[in-house]
DNA sequence: ATACGTGCAAACCGTTTGCTAAGGG
DNA sequence: CCCTTAGCAAACGGTTTGCACGTAT
């Protein structure tokens, strides 16, 4: 059989997603990882990340076409995409259950979660935008 | 200025994508439009199609997923995703207004956009699976 | 002692881009 | 005619993988 082992890799890399709330992507993790492991490869954080999924201790926001970004808040909640900065912010409304309802109503498909992304501009890539258009 | 020019590639596209409804990725939908235009690469295709999205004749489904799929429905409706396939089909509900309006309220991103994806198992991966576990 | 995990670099894969030729307006 | 667009192939960027060594159990 499979035993996992935890590692001093896979420990620091479950702690510091832990410790965050802004939905880095597998190289910001990387990065701040590497201050309490220098020598920490990136494959090694995206296969921990990817354990760590599995398991049910994070989880994934994929976007097609953008870099994927980890979340170590499994719980159900949705999400504010800036469509510029690509950055992700938790977004503090209650989910609806009639989603899931309404789609094992009508899907034959066996439901296993929603998701829901509002995608705006954030206020630094507005600013920025305005000082780009007036430059 | 720039002035866009109506090609037989652009059109064959836009004319395949607003028959289907299957939500197809690029490639998918470069094979299609292949059986009218034998020739027409895959660069062409997404060219186009992301003159589409610009001009608001087509969406990208960016939601959890590796490849992009492209909408030739660009009204507010939602989707469902088989986890294991791919697969993309539209989710009879009605949009929630209050995502967006949320979002309005609570964050300082200019909101554009939300997205809604359920995600699930169709019943064809269903039996794939089943299939594949009693062997 | 025995695999599982790591680091490294190369492979991968969907998407984008630079280039030159073609053709729409 | 001019300038956008097509086709081709190479580049790109994030993610995954093969390999040999290291290490947790």
């Amino acid at each position: 059989m499979f035993t996992r082992r935890m590692t001093k890799q896979r420990q620091v890399v479950l702690e510091e997603l832990k410790k965050l709330t802004s939905h880095p992507t597998a190289e910001e993790l990387h990065q701040i990882v590497r201050h309490r492991l220098p020598g920490i490869s990136i494959a090694t954080v995206y296969r921990n990340l990817e354990i760590l999924c599995e398991e049910g201790n994070a989880q994934k926001i994929d976007v097609a076409g953008t870099r994927r970004r980890f979340d170590g808040d499994t719980s159900t909640h949705y999400h504010v995409r800036c469509a510029r900065c690509g950055r992700v912010e938790d977004l503090p409304i209650d989910p609806f259950p009639q989603i899931e309802e309404t789609a094992r109503k009508n899907c034959k498909h066996r439901v296993l979660t929603h998701r829901v992304e509002v995608v705006g501009i954030c206020p630094d890539c507005e600013h920025l935008e305005r000082d780009a258009l007036t430059f």
